[in-house]
DNA sequence: CAGAACTTTCAAAAAATATTGAAAATTCAG
DNA sequence: CTGAATTTTCAATATTTTTTGAAAGTTCTG
């Protein structure tokens, strides 16, 4: 296999991965793209590389953008802006982890207390409110350990983790 | 807000939250329905309060079957099959992490071991190989962890954070 | 400051995904 | 076994999501 069969490869892969949890096909392989690419690239060679539109591209590299997971550099002496991604793969689990944890599980948090406010006695009621009550335990403690994942370096991450490991049994 | 209408919520809030997870909005609204539900239920019933289709409703509950989160159940004396999900929230997230890691991490594992292997020399090959194996190492750290996880019992998971949480500084 | 280069927006079109409904298959009571 | 009840399948349809492309906006050079 050579470089550019396993770069296309790579962007391929990434992309379906993306496109299987909820992100935009496309935006995954921007992104895969930006990771594999030493230099900063403009939304030009995007477009080009991956067979978009620039509309496309454009809208793609500010979600990423917002993601936090890539950044615009402009370049002395160029028009253009060129974009880059974060390449510390730790970070960027890090990045994505807090993101999610932002857009998601802090909605259902607050739904979920909410819902622990419904009426009414009975069994019926009981085993409703016992459901929403594991749920927010649940909830609490993928908070706080995506909490602690992601506000750690990767050292930190590794040794607790493979210690963890090795306390199990 | 009554009994009916906070399972409606849940059941929507469910349903929102797995359609963010690349996971079939109606899957997850049947899987809500379950959760909350004490007894199990048809797939009439499944079809009748979620307003959807026969067929819908077969494939989604067989979807879920597959994914070990409901199971089916005859009832003596009844000639229709009932369905009941997996009430432990704790057994549910387990299942999920077992199998989006069998769907998921296995097949892209499989995919950056082949990427190993491009051939060539110089610098873009060298940074070319430098992401692909900082993603294999990543991703057999999440192989490890999610493992260790998915196979531990609610104490001990709870209990091994909690430890992890307290040690951090 | 004019206008070329580049970026952004967004309504319309295309593509991908999910749902229906009707037919086929299966199951089981009588 | 028979046939009514139920479940399953899947091609056609509907819905949702993504992409395009053209127009508007912005930026910066000369």
């Amino acid at each position: 296999m050579t470089l550019q069969e396993g770069k296309e490869q790579f962007v391929q892969t990434w992309g379906a991965l993306g496109s299987k949890w909820g992100i935009n096909r496309t935006m995954a392989q921007v992104h895969a793209l930006l990771l594999i690419s030493p230099e900063a690239l403009t939304a030009s060679e995007v477009k080009e590389t991956l067979g978009i539109s620039m509309g496309n591209a454009n809208m793609n590299l500010r979600a990423l953008i917002d993601w936090g997971l890539i950044r615009k550099e402009h370049k002395l002496g160029h028009r253009k802006e060129y974009y880059f991604a974060e390449k510390d793969i730790w970070k960027v689990a890090q990045q994505i982890i807090a993101e999610r944890k932002k857009r998601e599980l802090t909605p259902i948090q607050s739904v979920l207390s909410e819902l622990q406010q419904i009426e009414g006695e009975g069994e019926e009621v009981d085993s409703f409110k016992k459901m929403i009550d594991d749920l927010a335990e649940f909830s609490n403690f993928a908070d706080k350990t995506l909490d602690t994942v992601a506000t750690s370096d990767r050292n930190w991450m590794v040794n607790s983790f493979m210690k963890l490991l090795g306390n199990k049994k």
